[in-house]
RNA sequence: GGAGACGUAGCUCAGCUGGGAGAGCAACUGCUUGACGUGUAGUAGGUCACAGGUUCAAGUCCUGCCGUCUCCACCA
């Protein structure tokens, strides 16, 4: 008796805890280094530490945990690498907003204190995430969970600041950045998105000094900005503005006076071919004034509003600023008009607030040297996308990468490693502290640098600094470089690209071999799942109502690497069907191996041909799951492990095995038995990457033991016990048995009527194959008696109902029900067969085909064609009795 | 403006290196046979967007075209 039950039908709540604890007991996720295994190793996408679970996430998660277990089952010491980020922005923002519903102010209570409720903050939902991954059933090794800003990754931080300062590769630098006013912090062109919005073009007459009546037309989008205007600029190939340039215009609104310069950044054919250059406003209009020593003019505070430069605007915020400079302009006469224009606008990529460029001193990692460093690596193949075009989104986002801007005006993350002497004012950059003296001055007190790092700067380091870098670890020499990354798309440009530069500089190595590229889960719709949408579904209820096996198996099933998927309730259920199937069948064998014993080993002689038929194919699927996953196509993978778990094992292995198990004396029933066990086992075994829950449940009842699945080794394809013939003779069994069906189905027998079949054909081999498949006939096909005969006319004397592999395959006459449908099944059929000898005839006469294709090629159109005139044949002359 | 992806059954999508058009869901017709109705047997449904080309042979390769989507981009 087996020790381990199995309820009635599939139920995982419940179940799944108590085995991802059990795992979690024996320590299984723990990855140590082995000199004797290879050593294989993905790091975890570290999610924000304030984060919740999302489809997303469960997406990714899953690839990664199935990778894991697959690679872990094959023998290679899996570490999967878990971790958190301490997320910059995000988490600041919530926290001060969490702090302003209690009625603090951040900046009163200041940066430590601050930092304190981060902390809190961090170590109060931190671990939520991760629980939530473990609801999933992820293999991480927990015991290595590493934090953004820890102390040996905010080590790795500074080390990795100070030797790009050190080699110049870090400056600070006044240059116009992205600010966002509501976040009030600098951001990085990745943290920009472009939104086309609906605004106007204000075309504004600016006067020309000395030349009464003369007016200069710009055309505008921002004209608030014009308070800070040092020049107007006209292409130098300008026929109409030639003799402009060097002239004085006369600001508006302001007195200021401006010259109009020739710069051939100026497009003629655009608005009036005249430029306003804001210098202080305007990333192009920032490399103008460099280029011609223009004056910049701050015209912002910080939170966009004017500020005390702009006279009667000064307070306005900048939209109302706007509204005011053009009625101003109105009632000057010299807004000339206002067209209807859209532009796109940069914005947050977290608040949606419209950036603001502005000139601040931050701080940059210079990209050029480590950019092409970065595109070398994918030309020698040492990092590969999967699927491979991602490559060039990569390519081109390197090829036009500008500096880094690295600094933040925040207080939640690694804090610039960059003091200032507080005598001189000396810039020393120093980890582990402040420095002790002042190398110019000598003095010993500092100021540190009050800003913070771009969070992507730990997190580019996340490969190696997990592993212990800069320290030269065991681990890191074993388990580095990565192999695999897992991640979305969506994140290539903030996160990939910056981890292969950084790795590249500091390790020497690309950080993987291989980046997994998923898309993004949507909702049935097509949408992307978003709060504001409030369509998102929700991971762990689904986990709650189908388990955690059928959410993986629906994320993974028919989605192609890179490819967006949409969600269902309806696929959730089927994979919530096929792990009741599985159950079951995992039962219905349990069942039948109480009743007697099965042997350890079985002689091979006792096999049967539909025992060596299953036993070939879950041993070809072996060899097609690996090669599928090595390809990283886990949706191929677990498709063809599905069918076969389903269609072949359940509905075709088992149901022909069955009188074999319901008889006492049949000789092989113990080989059948046998073959069960060892077919379900493999069979879970390549389920198990996959749905490890279920696998572990239906493994260890079926093996009565408390010897895990995930530890047990992957199948592995052994020519021994490959049966080609055997498949070929099962297949053809497979297609007489459902010719019998539709046979039936079309004559209108009963299901409950067992009917008589004849088999008739002239090919003794056939004939060979279908007595061996009688069994299969009289069970699968509700066959009361089977009979094989030579056929010796060729032609079937009696109801010719279904034709395959050569053979006649009736019922007799007297089992007919319904003589019409039968003659309309055999028109259908006709028709079906006149096609297919029109085309093999065309095939058979083309000079071309019969010159070019391959001889086998030939061989076999001829067989089919032979076939066809025979069957048609055979057709007609059945159609001709019905008809009498 | 540049780049990329997609367009296959009513719906959602597989189809890897060219040779048989597929799955799930939905629909229709049956089945209380001793694992499972979260099941089972069967049926119907497609000019593989369109037009050319390469090839003995194209959903699969090439060109063009129509449509959908995404990413990147400083046009004031």
């Amino acid at each position: 008796m087996s020790k381990k039950e199995l309820a009635k039908t599939y139920n995982p709540s419940g179940m799944e805890d108590a085995i991802y604890q059990s795992w979690m007991d024996k320590g299984y996720f723990h990855a140590k280094v082995n000199p004797d295994k290879k050593p294989f190793t993905i790091v975890m996408p570290p999610p924000n530490v304030t984060g919740q679970l999302h489809m997303g996430h469960a997406l990714d998660n899953t690839l990664q945990d199935i990778l894991i277990r697959w690679k872990r089952m094959q023998g290679y010491e899996a570490l999967w690498q878990p971790g958190t980020d301490h997320a910059a922005i995000a988490t600041e923002v919530r926290v001060t907003n969490m702090l302003k519903e209690k009625g603090i102010d951040k900046h009163e209570i200041g940066r430590e204190k601050f930092l304190e409720y981060c902390w809190d903050w961090k170590n109060e939902y931190g671990s939520r995430i991760l629980n939530q991954l473990k609801k999933l059933g992820s293999s991480a090794d927990w015991e290595r969970d590493r934090f953004t800003m820890d102390e040996g990754c905010s080590r790795a931080v500074e080390t990795v600041f100070c030797k790009l300062y050190e080699k110049g590769w870090i400056y600070k630098g006044s240059r116009i950045i992205n600010w966002c006013p509501k976040c009030q912090t600098s951001l990085s062109d990745a943290e920009v998105e472009h939104e086309d919005q609906n605004g106007f073009f204000w075309h504004i007459n600016y006067p020309v000094v000395g030349e009464e009546g003369r007016f200069v037309e710009i055309a505008t989008t921002r004209p608030e900005t014009m308070l800070g205007d040092t020049a107007v600029a006209v292409n130098p190939e300008d026929e109409r503005y030639q003799d402009l340039v060097g002239k004085t215009l006369e600001l508006p609104l302001t007195g200021r006076q401006i010259p109009v310069i020739a710069d051939a950044y100026v497009d003629k054919e655009f608005g009036t071919g005249c430029v306003k250059i804001t210098p202080a406003h305007d990333p192009n209009d920032f490399e103008v004034g460099k280029r011609h020593g223009l004056e910049e003019i701050n015209i912002l505070n910080d939170d966009a509003t004017m500020n005390g430069l702009c006279g009667k605007y000064t307070g306005m915020d900048r939209y109302e600023a706007r509204k005011a400079i053009v009625e101003d302009l109105k009632e000057l006469g010299l807004l000339v008009k206002v067209v209807p224009h859209t532009h796109a606008v940069g914005t947050h990529d977290r608040c949606h607030t419209t950036v603001e460029p502005m000139i601040k001193p931050q701080w940059f990692v210079k990209m050029d040297e480590m950019a092409k460093a970065a595109l070398d690596v994918v030309k020698t193949e040492d990092l590969n996308f999967v699927p491979e075009h991602f490559d060039k989104t990569y390519i081109h986002w390197l090829e036009n990468i500008k500096d880094w801007c690295i600094s933040r005006q925040l207080w939640w993350g690694h804090r610039i490693p960059a003091y200032y002497c507080d005598s001189c004012g000396e810039v020393v950059v120093h980890a582990g502290g402040a420095p002790s003296v002042c190398p110019k001055c000598g003095c010993t007190h500092f100021t540190q640098d009050e800003d913070s790092l771009d969070t992507w700067f730990s997190s580019a380091l996340w490969p190696f600094s997990t592993l212990g870098w800069p320290d030269k670890t065991p681990e890191l020499e074993y388990f580095y470089p990565t192999d695999v990354l897992v991640t979305g798309y969506d994140i290539i440009f903030f996160w990939v690209i910056r981890m292969v530069f950084s790795a590249l500089e500091q390790t020497g190595k690309s950080p993987f071999k291989y980046v997994l590229i998923h898309g993004l889960v949507r909702d049935d719709k097509g949408r992307k799942m978003s709060k504001s949408l409030g369509n998102g579904i929700d991971p762990l209820e689904i986990i709650d109502k189908y388990g955690a096996d059928a959410l993986r198996l629906t994320l993974v099933t028919g989605n192609a690497p890179g490819n967006d998927m949409r969600f269902y309730y309806e696929r959730v259920e089927n994979s919530r069907n096929f792990a009741n199937k599985i159950w079951n069948a995992t039962r219905f064998i349990l069942m039948n191996l109480d009743k007697s014993d099965v042997p350890e080993t079985i002689d091979p002689d006792m096999l049967t041909g539909a025992d060596r038929w299953i036993l070939s194919r879950v041993n070809t699927l072996a060899k097609e799951v690996t090669e599928n996953m090595d390809k990283f196509e886990l949706g191929i993978a677990v498709q063809k492990v599905y069918d076969f778990l389903w269609d072949e094992f359940c509905d075709w292995y088992i149901e022909m095995v069955k009188p074999r198990l319901y008889s006492e004396e049949d000789p092989t029933k113990a080989a059948a038995l046998w073959t069960l066990k060892q077919t379900l086992v493999q069979g879970l075994r390549l389920l198990h990457p996959f749905m490890p829950f279920i696998t572990e449940a239906l493994y260890q009842s079926v093996n009565d033991t408390d010897d895990s699945i995930m530890v047990s080794p992957w199948p592995v394809y052994k020519e021994e016990w490959n049966f080609a013939s055997e498949e070929t003779e099962i297949g053809t069994i497979k297609d007489a048995v459902r010719a019998i069906r539709t046979v039936r189905t079309s004559m209108n027998v009963a299901p409950s009527r067992k009917a008589k079949v004849y088999v008739v054909s002239q090919d003794a081999g056939i004939r060979k194959i279908f007595e061996k498949g009688r069994l299969f006939f009289a069970s699968l096909g509700s066959a009361s008696e089977v009979i094989v005969q030579e056929d010796k006319s060729g032609i079937a004397d009696d109801a010719v109902s279904t034709l395959i592999h050569n053979a006649s395959i009736y019922i007799p006459m007297e089992e007919l029900v319904d003589i019409a449908k039968e003659i309309e099944r055999l028109e259908k059929e006709r028709a079906k067969l006149e096609g297919e000898l029109k085309r093999s005839n065309g095939m058979l006469k083309n000079e071309r085909f019969l010159s070019k294709a391959p001889a086998q090629k030939v061989e076999e159109e001829k067989a089919k064609l032979a076939k066809y005139q025979k069957l048609m044949d055979q057709v007609t002359e059945r159609l001709s009795q019905l008809r009498k």
